[in-house]
DNA sequence: CGTCTATTTGAATGTACTCAAAAGCGGTGG
DNA sequence: CCACCGCTTTTGAGTACATTCAAATAGACG
């Protein structure tokens, strides 16, 4: 079995000796999800947090009047859930599907408890992960507020330029929070500039 | 001495015994901030965060063209820092200024790694606080994407009314994005509709 | 009381949206 | 392998939401 990545994943922050790995390792279920499938739809019981080993997946809220906001693209090495739904065992408000064939893992939240209490320094883990995850959310907000589209959008070429040249624009304009017409005409607007 | 608030904060997710108490508090250095006074400034090393006991506080990222993007208000009872020059010990793209004479603990980076070391469960803790934190930004940027300045507003008020009634209206937009004049008519217009 | 700043109001403008239609692209079946 | 179907992207016209700038009014504070 190769657990490469999310041993790496791990070790960015703590160390593990092999008997904790392995506890961690056992508490993970690997699954291949084949792309347009969803692991997670809006009012669904939120009951696993997933590691990305491969492929692509998108996390978006669906509004009342059918509109999409992407809220994150998770891509291997990213850890993805519905954090509010996660931890308080609600029913989600976010829907997760695969925009590619995709690998990831699967962990539960009672396995998670379990991992806290067995491993503390999971608790370390978490919060790194958990604070990234705050830094990257805030630095969106600040940007959503003080930059207009056009910035928005050069800032997520740069930041994710796989992601962007991989993912559908209309879901990109959804993460920007524009409509798909809006981002084809930034686009557009761009490469005239470049002449 | 009175620890009243700070030690109820802290309650609310870990417990700990007299003797941890005593050391998380020898780690604090309580100050008085009068207001319009700022404990953090653009450009400026970020080395502490700190927790409100009393008054109110506002972080606030100032862009290029001068224009203010109110990032949280903190209130009695909230921790607040520039996170990620914090983490990093980065110079602080935030500022944070006092809006009300305000009563607040200051704990130093070097000071919550050792906390982190000494007590464990201060790891558990702020991966709650850094866990809350993320949920509260993603929502926020969710209703960013997918609602209009009005309902924006509407919510804002609804969450937290002593921070609406006490905060200038000019800080309030700036918190949702808008101008000041657009807020002005926002609530006009609203009142009228209420006739 | 006077000054400074915040809020309101209004007109002109700009950024981004809606709706509709055409063009492009990718996959699937004949 | 080509043709067709469905979905994405582009293009354009008209519209709506929000901004800028300016000026008047109202509030806060020394």
């Amino acid at each position: 079995m190769n657990h490469y990545i999310i041993q790496e994943n791990i070790s960015k922050h703590i160390t593990l000796n092999e008997t904790e790995f392995t506890i961690f390792l056992s508490r993970l279920k690997k699954i291949q999800i084949p792309r347009k499938n969803t692991i997670l739809s809006q009012g669904q019981l939120c009951e696993n947090i997933y590691f990305v080993e491969s492929g692509a997946l998108r996390a978006f809220y669906l509004d009342e009047s059918g509109k999409e906001a992407t809220i994150m693209f998770a891509v291997s090495d990213w850890w993805v859930t519905d954090m509010y739904c996660f931890i308080n065992q609600k029913p989600a408000m976010l829907t997760i599907e695969a925009i590619e064939n995709s690998i990831i893992y699967r962990l539960k939240k009672s396995d998670l408890d379990y991992l806290y209490a067995a491993i503390p320094q999971f608790e370390k883990f978490f919060r790194i992960l958990m604070q990234n995850a705050y830094i990257r959310e805030q630095l969106r907000v600040i940007q959503n507020l003080s930059l207009p589209a056009e910035a928005r959008y050069e800032i997520f070429v740069g930041k994710y330029p796989d992601v962007a040249k991989n993912v559908k624009q209309k879901q990109i304009a959804s993460y920007l929070g524009i409509t798909p017409e809006f981002l084809s005409m930034i686009k557009h607007n761009k490469r005239k500039g470049l002449k």
